[in-house]
DNA sequence: TGTACATCAGTGAACGCGCGTTCACTGATGTAC
DNA sequence: TGTACATCAGTGAACGCGCGTTCACTGATGTAC
């Protein structure tokens, strides 16, 4: 890395400095000057590019949810030959991977010290983005007439609370007592859990 | 409150104060300076009862498995006479009532700032005795054999997760969109959730 | 019943820490002519 | 092609803040005789 006055491109080698360190210490280790310091620079200099910390941590968040975005849409993709409920389950399992995957990020974007998901107009549509496949999918359960008497709605919500619980105790260290032998993580952990879901969802609506 | 060079109950009255300032900033914002504060003593005078700042959290978090244990003994009581699904969905339902009563008591306890639930003795016992009522309650329900072939701690883990990520996702506030007039809070998101589950599961066993 | 004394729950001042943020500045960059 | 100058990304020192924790101390309490 040249040594230069100008570092060309700061405002990256924050985010990536702060991403580093929210893997580290989690949300509340992260500080502006530390990223300031990681990436080589005076402690003022981030407010060339942050009007101030929040304004980071909401760009942070909102690279989370684009992530996010992006491995949901891979999994619908790469399942586009599964049945609508085999999807849904992928999904879910998707979603608790990148939990285990990023677990800092994953509590910054949902957790209580993240920005407010309207803290800016990027943010909101990364959100509102990465939070459209799971109602999509079971909307497509639904079309194939596999969901009863349930309500989309309400199924959505069942799905999401699942994957967002095993996530939450799981990265919380709750789940200890339910890993078994030869379980790589908490994904076995939701594999189980989502196929148990299916199943009893699809039988009830037969 | 007379003022008086000795207390007389410093340990209880701080624990009082950090309960009231969790209500108010959450975990994060819980000084142990704060507390002596608001206790009306000196700020060196919490270290005659408490360890440090950790000790202190770990005396608050026990006191919250207590609560949280006696408030589903409650309903475990109140239900002797419903059926086991429907013990179990209500037990779930007073779950999440819990966390939206005192949500910041709730992190405290499950999230990420919170004592390791092996911090003392008196903390682990009263985890482990919170958490048994959601596998007995299941259990009850395999007794019955409205189970099918779902295995006992697969439900119960599918049922722990479903409620805890109701509460976490209420808590941070990504249920807005899912909840409808008339209901009040989350618990109508939890009553709705909780019956498509029971629903689902003991179809699939029939 | 009264007194000496050990105990211990408080005081309050001080420590060092890292933080977010500001500000007058300086050095590099690129544009107008 | 060369020079003057505006722009702006950085510097580094300083601000005030609240925190956890320590320490020599003092005042209240209760017990032994």
């Amino acid at each position: 890395m040249t040594e230069r006055y100008h570092h060309g491109d700061l405002r990256d080698a924050l985010l990536a400095a702060a991403t580093d360190m929210l893997a580290e210490t989690g949300p509340r280790g992260l500080s502006l000057r530390e990223a300031a310091r990681r990436a080589g620079v005076s402690t003022g200099a981030p407010y060339r590019h942050f009007k101030d910390k929040d304004a980071l941590l909401t760009a942070l968040a909102t690279r989370g949810f684009l992530a996010l975005d992006a491995a949901l849409r891979a999994v619908d993709t790469a399942a586009a030959d599964a049945t609508p409920l085999e999807r849904l389950r992928r999904l879910g399992v998707a979603y608790v991977e990148f939990a285990i995957a990023q677990p800092a990020l994953f509590r910054l974007m949902f957790g209580e010290f993240g920005p407010a998901t309207d803290a800016s107009e990027e943010l909101a549509q990364a959100v509102r983005a990465s939070g459209a496949h799971l109602p999509a999918a079971v909307e497509a359960v639904r079309r194939e007439g596999l969901l009863g008497d349930f309500e989309t709605e309400d199924v959505t919500l069942l799905a999401w609370s699942v994957v967002h619980g095993v996530a939450s105790l799981y990265l919380d260290g709750h789940l200890h007592a339910f890993e078994r032998d030869g379980e790589s993580s908490g994904v076995g952990v939701a594999e189980r859990v989502t196929r148990v879901l299916v199943a009893a969802v699809s039988s009830a609506a037969h």
